[in-house]
RNA sequence: GUGGGUGUAGCUCAGUUGGUUAGAGCGCCGGAUUGUGGUUCCGGAAGUCGGGGGUUCAAAUCCCCUCACUCACCCCA
């Protein structure tokens, strides 16, 4: 064999492409839909916007180099510092809430696995300058509307949701401490997967604060966290019912987040997340930018590609043609040309031999490359200015003249 | 970074206790008398058996090393 990919990156052949259109096409719909525009910004940044953000480990996940001018510099892991420069650059002159998404390029260095890549696409959905929690739910709803434009609905989704003031506010209840904080979100959100996380929460925390906070992960006390209900009667107003389930497990990794967050399951798969969100209010500030309120979400295309092969929800990825055209004997060859380039010239999909082909050759050609129709040019029907089209699905033909081929509904039937 | 699994044709795989020239299906290319396809039939190309070393009269097969891929852990912005 030779050169292949580097480990984690992937080539896009026909049907790969059609399926990660196919994403493309839903997102980009669900998030125009809503009212959110596209942005984009630069896939090499410098390193320091990603070091700013989340601290010097990340550098160790990121493709990272010193370019020839020695800037340390990385390609981008993710969307949100970006995002945030361009909204701190012009905060004051953008009207409030701030609706921007994208669907982008992304890479980091990590061991590649199932639903893991280091070359990824990622659909990032935000809004900026709106505390109200209608705001969250926004953005919920965009998420479960891309995935719905795929063919996923409430019995395949499970929208899994907390908030973090409310967590905050049960572990000061138990006395949990600042500097024991994160350990104990880390173990929280080990909870749903790692059999060992209930033994290390014992150990850390004591039997009896260990199993109050297991009793929340049974069933979250809903009555104690008010932000979190109005929230949920919002997303109900919302359409969302059926899909969202209060989880007191869902905390997220990282320490940006100041209110509600979540994450997209595929209902009995044993997957990782589909997509994640939250608020994080702080953090463009953090960034060096105005203090404003902000929230969103980032979806892959790894794990849902996954998903959708397994539910039989991707395109085939064959080709679709309108139109074959055959020129039935040598010197048709350049008459077929011209056919092909009026239909062409009609708005249809139409491809042709380079050289002369055997009719049967030609017929067996255009079922290959998904063709409906065939369009056969011959001497006979030519010396009446007509062609033969032939339906490829039901064999029928009719005869067309020649000038009526640039019309958009010749090719109807 | 740690641990497990797998490497034979473009793809999916078979290959017996080591034994002649390594196979199948799909795909690809060509053909089956004149201007009509999908099915079928015939033919063909295609493999340093991941790589290196060792044991043996003989290695795809046994042993060692190495590389790649893959799954899981760590991490998940």
């Amino acid at each position: 064999m030779g050169q292949q990919t580097l480990p984690g990156f992937r080539d896009f052949y026909p049907e790969e492409m059609a399926a990660r259109r196919h994403l493309d096409a839903a997102w980009h719909a669900a998030a125009a839909a809503a009212g959110f525009r596209e942005i984009d910004g630069p896939v090499l940044e410098s390193l320091e916007l990603f070091t700013k953000k989340s601290g010097d480990e990340i550098v160790g996940q990121l493709y990272s180099f010193e370019d020839k001018g020695r800037r340390p510099v990385a390609l981008r892991p993710e969307m949100t510092p970006t995002l945030a420069r361009m909204v701190a650059a012009r905060a004051g002159a953008l009207p409030k809430p701030v609706k921007w998404y994208s669907v982008q390029r992304f890479f980091r260095y990590e061991r590649p696995q199932r639903g893991r890549f280091r070359e990824f696409f990622q659909w990032n959905v935000d809004v900026v300058g709106a505390p109200e929690p209608a705001a969250d739910v926004d953005a919920i709803a965009v998420a479960v509307d891309g995935l719905r434009r795929l063919g996923l609905g409430p019995q395949d989704l499970a929208v899994r949701i907390n908030d973090r003031r409310f967590v905050h506010e049960l572990l000061r209840g138990i006395d949990v401490g600042p500097e024991q904080e994160a350990q104990v979100l880390g173990l929280i959100d080990k909870l749903g997967r790692d059999p060992k996380a209930p033994e290390r929460l014992a150990e850390l925390l004591g039997d009896r604060r260990a199993g109050e906070l297991s009793g929340w992960c049974e069933n979250l006390p809903l009555d104690r966290a008010p932000a979190l209900g109005e929230l949920l009667e919002i997303a109900d107003e919302s359409g969302l019912r059926g899909y969202l389930e209060p989880d007191f497990r869902i905390v997220r990794g990282l320490a940006y987040y100041t209110g509600p967050v979540w994450e997209i399951f595929a209902r009995g798969a044993s997957l990782r997340s589909i997509a994640g969100g939250g608020r994080y209010d702080g953090l463009i500030a953090t960034l060096g930018g105005p203090d404003l309120p902000a929230l969103g979400f980032g979806m892959g295309d790894a794990v849902l590609t996954e998903l959708l092969a397994e539910r039989g929800l991707l395109p085939d990825g064959a080709p679709v043609l309108d139109a074959y055209v055959i020129p039935v004997a040598p010197e048709m060859l350049a008459s077929a040309r011209d056919v092909a380039r009026r239909l062409r010239e009609g708005g249809a999909r139409v491809d042709l031999p380079y050289g002369p082909v055997k009719p049967r050759r030609g017929l067996k050609d255009a079922n290959r490359a998904g063709a409906r129709h065939a369009v056969l040019v011959g001497p006979d029907e030519w010396a009446d200015r007509s062609v033969r089209i032939r339906d490829l699905t039901s064999g029928s033909e009719r005869l067309v003249g020649v000038d009526e081929l640039g019309a958009s509904d010749v090719l109807a039937s």
